[in-house]
DNA sequence: AGCTTATCGGAACGAAGAATTCCGTTCTAG
DNA sequence: CTAGAACGGAATTCTTCGTTCCGATAAGCT
């Protein structure tokens, strides 16, 4: 499996993969960091992309489609406990990161006809999810789905460490977060260790 | 009370009110962007501050200073309702949204002995206020303060309208929060009406 | 009234950064 | 053996931003 066109087959997720990586780590990053992350020339980049601006859109195009294909899950789920349902759903998306790649990388790129579509696809779809689980008297019917949106937005703010631990933090407060969605209310133990000092505090030093 | 000196001290609090703004909204925002918003010129600035990391590391310091003062009133009330004492300190450092003016801006300028001695302080007290909790009972003891820190900074990433509806909306997050924090768990009404969602759409398309 | 000087607005300057283009090289497929 | 796809990375061009500089203004003092 070598060749020509495998190696550039490899690039492709490379090029993506490490795209992801810069652009949710910061929206502004220049697209030669991608390049570099990706261990690959500037001009592979522009061979698949004619633009920064395109690259940013297929990315917000691959958020939407996980996010969507998470929810989707959730809607279609008529067997599962109602309420591991819609935890499984808010887990689904945090993992998936989806916030990191649709709302918080907008205003990088001019959105298209299609990402409108998909972004009101996943709207739907999260409307419905949430009114599923209000109507299984498992959700405290005053929080609304845009109260669910933020609350993923807030998660997608937590990072801390490397990317395991940055999961790990997100589903330590989504947990909290979740104890407090429930009905009845249920507690239930934190996951993922508390970040310690030196954890935090190494975030003060300015990098270069 | 007018006259040059009049002036000139009005200008001191324009001008830091502006730069809290600017760079709330914005760390990396350009430094003619803080004279803009204060309605003043470029050297109105860089007569107060020699550089643009001096005035930042005052912002900063100036956050801190919020912090250690609100977390000092918590920890020095021996009277109050050991719960309703710590929710307040929790409502009094969002409201002074210190998160944003100290961790936020961290990168963006080198950290002097005195923030660093500075931030050591509120960390203690921090830790003070929240040991008073967990020992009063009321407080999960399964969260730790770095918890509570990383709380305060997703909070802060909150940021939807004017300044008004933004720490609305972070009063009802953060009332979703402690309510799971609460030893007994309790549940009260949510403060503030959720987003719709054409607040929330309108993020989507690029400013300028 | 006239002079001094603190204060200010904003243009000018220079350095840095970033998106995109371009060119020479490599290596595979046919 | 060669045409050309794929690539690395320097060169180019444009923008942005921090800082400096200069002329204008007017308060306060003599």
């Amino acid at each position: 499996m070598s060749g020509r066109k495998a190696q550039a087959a490899r690039n492709d997720e490379l090029i993506l993969a490490a795209a992801r990586a810069v652009f949710t780590a910061d929206p502004n990053a220049p697209i030669a960091a991608v390049a570099e992350r990706a261990g690959v020339g500037i001009s592979a980049l522009y061979r698949r992309y004619p633009s920064k601006e395109a690259l940013l859109q297929k990315l917000c195009g691959d958020g939407l489609k996980r996010y969507i294909e998470v929810a989707q899950r959730a809607v279609d789920d008529d067997e599962g406990d109602p309420w591991e349902v819609f935890a499984a759903y808010l887990r689904g998306i945090v993992d998936a990161d989806s916030s990191s790649l649709t709302i918080r990388l907008a205003g990088t790129f001019q959105p298209t006809e299609e990402l409108f579509a998909d972004s009101a696809r996943a709207s739907r779809l999260a409307v419905e999810a949430h009114r599923r689980a209000v109507e299984a008297g498992v959700l405290r019917p005053d929080v609304t789905p845009a109260d669910i949106a933020l609350l993923f937005e807030q998660l997608a703010s937590v990072k801390l460490g490397d990317e395991r631990r940055t999961a790990e933090l997100r589903h330590r407060y989504l947990a909290l977060v979740i104890d407090s969605l429930r009905l009845p209310p249920a507690r239930r133990a934190l996951p993922g260790p508390a970040p310690d000092d030196e954890e935090l505090g190494r975030r003060w030093i300015p990098e270069p």
